[in-house]
DNA sequence: GGAAGGTTTGCATACGTATGCAATTTAACC
DNA sequence: GGTTAAATTGCATACGTATGCAAACCTTCC
């Protein structure tokens, strides 16, 4: 009780607990993992030298040992966009539950991946989640060698050798196009996201799929690059025309609640003047004062497969790589005119099921 | 370059680099080190051996060695305030300049932090920053015992032993208060955050004492708990008063945000009808539709004086603690009826001055 | 060419814990 | 009480790297 107390002390081991308690370093050890063998007797005597002392196990050391740091990493793109605040937060409370600890690495806008992960496998994460970032093909093999599991999220790669999980994008945007032809609209726009997107991608492959089966033709199209300030100028653009869109779907819900303040600067009012969908659900646009129309992407659901994937390769490094697509439903809410049919109420959530 | 493919093989270590370049462990460890007295000539075998091993360095064996983990913990309650979002990435941008990592821990809402911080410390973390998060005086202690850098970020706790970082609360509330004298607001409410964080109380004292000298009566009052929902719930409750507050003072930006929602439906404009002040300066607050008038946290500015703390301490542990309180200013847009004189603009803001 | 000084290298050990193994203690049972 | 099985314990070693130390090497200069 005294001897720890100076400053700058060289940290309690388990040595000394072992000494004090009048036991071995292994009992102690013993003590402190989980479903060891230790009578009861020792057991009180460690705990009491333990807490005495101070003793806090070191994980490092355990890690060197056991091989294992129970640390994810997670690679995420910047936080400007709340969606992936919320990535980042369910998936620390959905590791955390499996006694797991995120292990944080922010890509700066989607530079090459490779150095950060270059460096991230340097930590002995035992897995990896990538939201919204690819793996070169490298590092996939990398990590597939050293039984690293990697799951990637909101994201898809070309091959299928490595797991991700992303929702039904291109349903959703069929689904989205759908929605609007069927409320009437005639003159459709799509603000897109990141070119380099694999989200992108799938949502405006979809949106334009089922319009040109239709036979209408394409929308007008923007880039937004998934950032508000992009998708103010973009839908600026696209109000400013003379013939404008009386539909704007954009790739995301963040684009779409900045296309809603266009529509407030120009005085137009969402759902009447100009319909507006976005890709997310994310819970600003359930603001009274968006209520904003959108394609939901379940992020509960997302992340507990994505939680899963992990564990089940975790456990059995053989498991082979999966692709999760999840599918989601269209919210209906204030910023598009509505269909004549197809509205149904879902706990509390007002669907549009055609 | 062959045997190291096939799945699940033992790590590339230190000693399979030394045997194929034909060298000593050592003297791999030395070219991996920053610093260290290694010849061109081996410098160059080493690298190619270990490149063709796909060598990396690990981590944890390191920090065995060297006590140093180059992880920074950083505990955060959860990411529904975007201000948080914007906390841990500004960290994590800041520390990583450094060649820190953060180690994430989220904070159920405000539950006793101590069995967190217990598990914090066995990852043996280099420096520790809890954002809103109090410290207990056990744990202080601690922290200072095995000479651990600790911050506190956006929260003071009672005693001075150990450092924080906060923005003017009070001069900020002050002068939110003045502001909306000077505006000739005559019936102020104030949504109050946690009643139990200290920037609650002190954005509540620093408004309440203006109002005191200038002899005003006490502004009316409900608790919003710093959410979204929570300031809906109070908006609607002052504003559905008999004699509603002419101004409101949110002790945030999150629930400023919800107040102005709360205007909408009641189809009041703000800065017309009611005026509504926030605090934080969120990026939202700057989006066309809310125009939120606010008093500025200035997050660049909190984050390198914390990190500049943390690395003061890490550098010399003797270093003592530091209360920093970083100026904020008045930032003015449409939420609120201006006063008469004092708006100037600085580098496209406008700011009040009395 | 040789001495002095600097640079590079390998050996051995340490970091703090987990764990196989053998030895010992305890429990169980007739 | 004696035998067998089970539970507990300590010893010794391993995890992968960094680093003090002394030996070996190279450079420089007279």
């Amino acid at each position: 009780m005294s001897e720890n107390m100076e400053r700058g002390r060289r940290p309690v081991t388990a040595h000394d607990v072992a000494r004090l308690a009048g036991v071995s370093q292994s009992a102690v050890s013993r003590t402190f993992t989980k479903g060891a063998s230790v009578s009861p007797d020792t057991r009180r005597k460690v705990e009491e030298a333990a807490a005495s002392l101070g003793y806090r196990p070191n994980l490092v050391a355990r890690s060197l040992i056991t091989r294992r740091s129970n640390l994810i990493g997670v690679a995420i793109p910047g936080m400007a966009n709340p969606f992936y605040a919320r990535v980042l937060e369910s998936l620390s409370a959905a590791f955390e539950q499996l006694g797991y600890r995120i292990l944080l690495f922010s890509m700066a806008n989607n530079e090459d991946s490779d150095p950060v992960l270059e460096e991230i496998l340097r930590y002995q994460v035992d897995g990896l989640v990538l939201v919204s970032a690819s793996l070169s093909s490298r590092f996939a093999e990398e990590c597939r060698t050293i039984g690293l599991p990697v799951v990637l999220f909101n994201r898809t790669n070309g091959s299928t050798s490595v797991s991700s999980v992303t929702s039904d994008n291109i349903t959703g945007s069929r689904t989205i196009a759908r929605f609007l032809l069927a409320g009437g609209h005639e003159r459709l726009a799509f603000v897109a996201g990141k070119q380099s997107s694999s989200t992108n991608r799938d949502r405006e492959a979809g949106f334009n799929a089922y319009l040109q089966e239709q036979g209408r033709p394409l929308p007008l199209r923007e880039v937004g690059d998934y950032t508000f300030d992009g998708a103010i100028t973009a839908t600026r653009r696209l109000l400013a025309q003379d013939a404008p869109p009386d539909a704007i779907f954009c790739a995301n819900d963040l684009m779409a609640l900045a296309a809603i303040n266009v529509c407030h600067e120009l005085r137009m009012q969402p759902g009447r003047d100009v319909s507006i969908v976005g890709f997310d659900d994310l819970p600003q646009g359930q603001w009274p004062i968006f209520g904003l129309t959108t394609f939901e992407q379940p992020l509960a659901e997302m992340i507990g497969r994505a939680v899963n994937i992990i564990c089940a390769q975790l456990a059995d490094p053989g498991t082979s790589a999966i692709q999760e697509i999840v599918p989601g439903r269209m919210i209906v809410r204030q910023t598009a005119r509505l269909p004549a049919s197809g509205i149904v109420e879902v706990d509390g959530e007002r669907i549009w099921q055609p």
